[in-house]
DNA sequence: CGACGTGTAAC
DNA sequence: CCTTTTACACGTCG
C-alpha cells in the first residue's frame, strides 16, 4: 500500500504575516524577537525573513547579535503569538478539506496524507498547487511543500526549494535523494547526534545507512540505532495523525535571578491564566503538575507530582508551589534564571469527578 | 508497571 | 550572550 504524503510549511510565517499588516515594512530586513524583558534586548530572534537572513541573522540568535549585523533598515518587532496562532488556525482549517489526514506539527507546518484523495503523485502534485494557490489568495502568504512516500521524505524534501516551493521525490527516487545527504541535515538528527556519528567517520546518509548496526547500538541503544538507520534509508513508517496535546506548559524568565520563593512563585502565578485558559479551551483535564527550573547557569531541571485528575489549575500551582519549596531548599546557593510550569497526563472530554458525584 | 527526572530534537 | 513550547525515549526506583 504505497502512501503519498505532504509537508507543508508557511515561508518565514511570523514575518511575513507582519508584512501583511504592516506594509510599511514590506521589502525590508523584518526580524520577530522574543524579548525575555530582562535587558531592553536580551531575548532570541524567533523568525528573520529572507532579507534579515542575506544580513546573517536567522533564528535562534541572541537579538544582541542580529543587532549588530541589522543595517539602518532593519526592523525589529516583539512576537505576538496570539495573532499568529489566530492566522495559523485559519490557514489548517483551509487545507483540512484538501487531504485525507491532517496533522499540525507546528504553529506553521502540517503533514497531509493524501494517498486516497490523490491517488497518484501527478495528483497530488495538482492538491499541493492547489493549496499554495488557496494559502496566498485567502491569506496572502506563500508555503513550501515536499511530496514524498513518507514523514521524512516529505520533509526533508520540502527543504530543498525555498520560499514558495514545490519538490517531489518519487519512492525510486529515495535512495538517490538520501544519498549524498549529510547526516546533520537528517530531520530528527540534531548536534549531539550528529557529533556522534562524526566521531565514527560517518557523514553522509550512505555512511550511516552501510555503518555496523552493533556499533551505533553501542553507542545509541538499539531503538535509535535503528531508527537512525531507517532514516539514513529514507524508511519512515510513522503515520500521519491528528494529534491532540499531550502537555501544556509556559515559561517565563524572572527580572532577575532569584532564590526567593515569593518572587519566583509569583511569576509562576502570572503564567496561571495562560494555562487555565488552554485547560478550558480544549476542555482538558490533567493529572501531573511540574515545574521546570533554569538556574544562573543555565541547567534545567524538573520536578513533578501526580496528583487525582482535575481540571482546577488552583490545584497545580498549590503543588508547584510546594515543588518550588522543595527544589529552593535542596538547591541552597543557586539562584533561578527563568522557570516554568507544566500539567501532563492529560485526558480529554471526561469531566473530572466534582463535589456532586459524591453525594 | 507507573512515577519521576534527564536528554535530545524541532520549531 | 543564552526564548518558548512540545514530544518522546530512556534509565531508575519502588
Amino acid at each position: 500500500m504505497q502512501r503519498i504524503i505532504l509537508h507543508m510549511d508557511l515561508d518565514s510565517f511570523y514575518a511575513s504575516i507582519e508584512e501583511k499588516r504592516k506594509p510599511e515594512i514590506a521589502g525590508k530586513p523584518v526580524v520577530i524577537c522574543v524579548f525575555s524583558g530582562r535587558t531592553a534586548d536580551s531575548g532570541a530572534v524567533a523568525t528573520a525573513n529572507y532579507k534579515a537572513r542575506e544580513l546573517g541573522i536567522k533564528s535562534g540568535m541572541p537579538i544582541m547579535l542580529a543587532r549588530k549585523r541589522a543595517n539602518s533598515e532593519t526592523v525589529f518587532l516583539a512576537y505576538d503569538i496570539e495573532f499568529y496562532r489566530e492566522v495559523s488556525d485559519r490557514i489548517m482549517d483551509l487545507i483540512e478539506t484538501e487531504c485525507d489526514i491532517l496533522e499540525q506539527a507546528s504553529i506553521d507546518e502540517a503533514y497531509m496524507d493524501v494517498s486516497l484523495k490523490a491517488g497518484s503523485f501527478e495528483n497530488a502534485a495538482r492538491i499541493a498547487e492547489r493549496i499554495k494557490e488557496i494559502i496566498r489568495e485567502q491569506e496572502g502568504l506563500t508555503c513550501s511543500i515536499g511530496i514524498g512516500p513518507n514523514k521524512l521524505i516529505a520533509k526533508m524534501a520540502g527543504k530543498m526549494k525555498k520560499p514558495d516551493g514545490l519538490t517531489i521525490v518519487r519512492e525510486r527516487e529515495v535512495a538517490a535523494f538520501m544519498e549524498k545527504m549529510p547526516i546533520e541535515k537528517i530531520h530528527g538528527i540534531g548536534k549531539k547526534t550528529a557529533e556522534l556519528l562524526n566521531d565514527l567517520d560517518i557523514k553522509t546518509a550512505d555512511d550511516l545507512a552501510k555503518s555496523s548496526l552493533l556499533i551505533l547500538e553501542q553507542r545509541l541503544g538499539k531503538n535509535k540505532a535503528r531508527l537512525m538507520q531507517d532514516k539514513a534509508r529514507g524508511i519512515d513508517d510513522s503515520p500521519v495523525e491528528q494529534r491532540v496535546a499531550q502537555q501544556i506548559s509556559r515559561m517565563k524568565t524572572l527580572a532577575e535571578d532569584s532564590d526567593d520563593i515569593e518572587t519566583i512563585y509569583s511569576t509562576m502565578r502570572a503564567m496561571s491564566p495562560d494555562i487555565r485558559k488552554k485547560i478550558q479551551k480544549k476542555q482538558a483535564t490533567f493529572r501531573t503538575v511540574s515545574i521546570i527550573t533554569i538556574d544562573s547557569k543555565l541547567e534545567t531541571q524538573t520536578r513533578s507530582e501526580t496528583i487525582s485528575q482535575t481540571d482546577d489549575v488552583e490545584l497545580a500551582m498549590a503543588a508547584a508551589r510546594s515543588l518550588l519549596s522543595k527544589w529552593l531548599d535542596e538547591n541552597k546557593g543557586r539562584k533561578l534564571r527563568r522557570v516554568g510550569i507544566r500539567v501532563s497526563n492529560l485526558e480529554y472530554g471526561r469531566k473530572q469527578k466534582s463535589l456532586g458525584d459524591f453525594l
